[in-house]
DNA sequence: GGTTAATATGTTATAGAATTACAATTATCA
DNA sequence: TGATAATTGTAATTCTATAACATATTAACC
């Protein structure tokens, strides 16, 4: 399992390395990677932060590439199907996968003061999930992991309990 | 880790206890377990399943309970505040705790088929997020964990890919 | 008991998130 | 090129949730 999210890195590239092992990826498989997708993926990874549908949106329709809901939808719908971006439920946001192309079930670290977004990976089918799962006869198909707390910054400095 | 949901049971005794318990958890910690709060806890016991805000408060207000989203968003509050129910992210809906009182980390199981959901009981400091989280130094103070996929029932007859 | 403070409810309005439905366009491939 | 499928444009609507403020109840204290 590994994290990158509170830690700096060369964002220029984590962004240029994204985009093309996803244009690579939607060459390979014959997917439309259309300029209103493109550009959803590219304000979500060089954002780096889980992002409303709408604020999301706003971008496009500020640039003329669509202004009704259904398009910033259909575009995440794309990306998150295709798993090059990942719906963080408990935050009704999106955020751009940090390692496209590899099939994984993402855990998210939330921070409630910075409201910082750090993708992990999870597996499921092993842990505790899995245990319960295979008591109760049950077939897990997705999984929403989700932690909500505080990361490292936040927990040394500022706001102990807001 | 124990799993209630996808089981018969004594659902009339169920319901009793489950009210009685929060009943003297509420008289215990000075908490004003009103009528309303009642209620929807209540609603939300018997109907054993996850249920919108807007569906408990079409009941209310067929009671004469409430008409308005904050009457019944205000009781969901309170009841998932002090864990007598829980928020399932996934579904933004609501269902009650199989174990009220008992301080824990809830995990669903979700059946994409027939919308049942069973309630677990998750470790998140143990297993895959506690690592994660010591690993960054991340301090995790709520999960969200909930799988979705085929129930045992559905799993065996039905639908098998709708 | 009566006064005050805290807590809970009633109500209006609005914000935020997501989908339906249908028309128009663009891409894919035989 | 023409037929088919996939994508986008747009309007309207539905579902989810909260803000703000008035009123009523309950708890706490003298």
């Amino acid at each position: 399992m590994d994290t990158i999210g509170f830690e700096q890195h060369d964002h220029k590239n984590c962004v240029k390395g994204a985009l093309s092992a996803v244009e690579a990826h939607c060459a390979a498989h014959k997917l439309q990677f259309t300029a209103v997708r493109r550009r959803v993926l590219e304000i979500l990874l060089s954002e780096h932060r889980a992002m409303g549908a709408y604020e999301i949106l706003d971008v496009l329709r500020d640039e003329g590439l669509g202004s009704q809901p259904p398009v910033a939808y259909r575009a995440l719908d794309f990306l998150v199907s295709h798993r090059f971006a990942h719906k963080v439920e408990r935050l009704n946001a999106f955020i751009a996968c940090t390692h496209p192309g590899e099939t994984h079930t993402p855990a998210f670290l939330i921070c409630r003061s910075c409201d910082a977004v750090a993708e992990a990976h999870a597996e499921p089918s092993k842990g505790m999930l899995g245990r319960v799962a295979s008591e109760t006869g049950f077939f897990i198909e997705q999984a929403v992991v989700e932690a909500i707390g505080l990361c490292p910054q936040c927990r040394k400095g500022a706001l102990p309990c807001p």
